[in-house]
DNA sequence: CCGAATCCGGCATGATACTG
DNA sequence: CAGTATCATGCCGGATTCGG
């Protein structure tokens, strides 16, 4: 028998689901694209093997997430949001948004990465600033690519490569965290050549007041 | 030590602070106004007076909560939250309106609470449905009176009386589940008497559009 | 009565070892 | 790679107690 809060209200509800330590996290993960067991075991440093089988499990039965099999050749299981998963999204980039906030700089036993960093970049996204922003971009961060898809006042960010973005940005993830948390500017970054901004100029400065960051040059 | 996930990502931070049992939940009940220790006791059934002194703690120290003492004559210490606090007031509204799609009818162990159900009106509130619905309004629910403003897009709720409501609403718990798992329409409780509807006719059928409810006759 | 500390049984978590 | 099994630890829930 599961524990449960027992209260007839909406948010008692979602936590009876949600509220599970890692479960959020797992959830995050998800969000930019469908993932194995080990990917999701190497993005949760801590969780064991059998907490995170058993969360996958909850999940699963909620109705959150669902186990699938690639198509050949592949052919591995992997996890994947549901629709009902997938609702959870704005919701989920809301408390990152306030979660980074209280994340100073970055110190030794912080664990990071380009997957944190690209939903980050997502929450920063601000739709009442995105006029002429629609497009798909692509966000390269150390290697690894994702793209983010921005419509009306939602964007979307998954891992993966896009073809023929509007703008392909490049970054590292020092450059990126210097960025969101206010260290450095993005003219600074360009300067320095830590960032690279790819795409049509009138482009390049809709996108960056999209993301509150002042236009370069 | 506190333990924590160690990622450098805003949603790791917002549940390292956040995350833990009840403590969603002990937000929510201060996000309808300052309660003292045994009001928290009491909507949250099933904390134990220790866990939740702990909780109160940490979130203090988080800033995201302040101990206050209310003046003479009352002179009692209350808990209410910061600005900081304040703030999450979206994004719990968010997981409300996420989790209500998975209550169905309340059983025998759910404990239900006047609060939970202004709660949930409130996350029903559609912002793009809510032209000329500026006000503030009384929700009655059970004789316990709660206040409603909604100014543009944005709706705020709290415990206590109102003056000069633009409507005031009456309704027992019952009748307002029925309503907002749509068990019910507003025209069937209005006809029934369970519940009222007093003020400019006007007002009352933008306030029904702005909770997405069919407005009546 | 309110706010909080303490003790304790039971369950959740985290680490490691192990199997298909 | 995708999990299951096992065990030590620590967190949670309930009751009791204690000071204001």
């Amino acid at each position: 028998m599961k524990r449960s809060y027992n209260q007839y209200c909406g948010l008692a509800a979602a936590l009876d689901v949600l509220g599970e330590r890692w479960t959020l996290l797992l959830l995050r993960d998800l969000l930019l694209g469908p993932k194995r067991f080990k990917d999701l075991l190497d993005g949760l440093p801590g969780i064991g093997t059998g907490l995170l089988s058993h969360r996958l499990k909850e999940l699963e039965t909620a109705g959150v997430i669902t186990k699938a099999t690639l198509p050949p050749p592949a052919g591995s299981t992997v996890y994947q949001l549901t629709s009902d998963g997938e609702s959870l999204r704005p919701v989920l980039l809301g408390l990152t948004r306030w979660g980074m906030t209280r994340l100073g700089e970055p110190s030794a036993n912080h664990y990071i990465d380009a997957e944190a960093l690209a939903l980050a970049v997502a929450a920063r996204f601000n739709p009442a600033a995105a006029d002429d922003a629609d497009g798909r971009y692509q966000l390269t961060i150390d290697g690894r690519p994702f793209r983010l898809d921005i419509t009306d006042d939602h964007i979307d960010v998954r891992v993966g490569p896009t073809d023929r973005p509007r703008v392909s940005i490049t970054a590292d993830t020092g450059t990126l965290i210097a960025l969101t948390n206010g260290t450095r500017t993005l003219a600074d970054s360009l300067a320095e050549g830590t960032i690279t901004l790819d795409g049509d100029p009138e482009a390049v400065m809709h996108l960056a007041r999209a993301f509150d960051l002042a236009p370069p040059s």
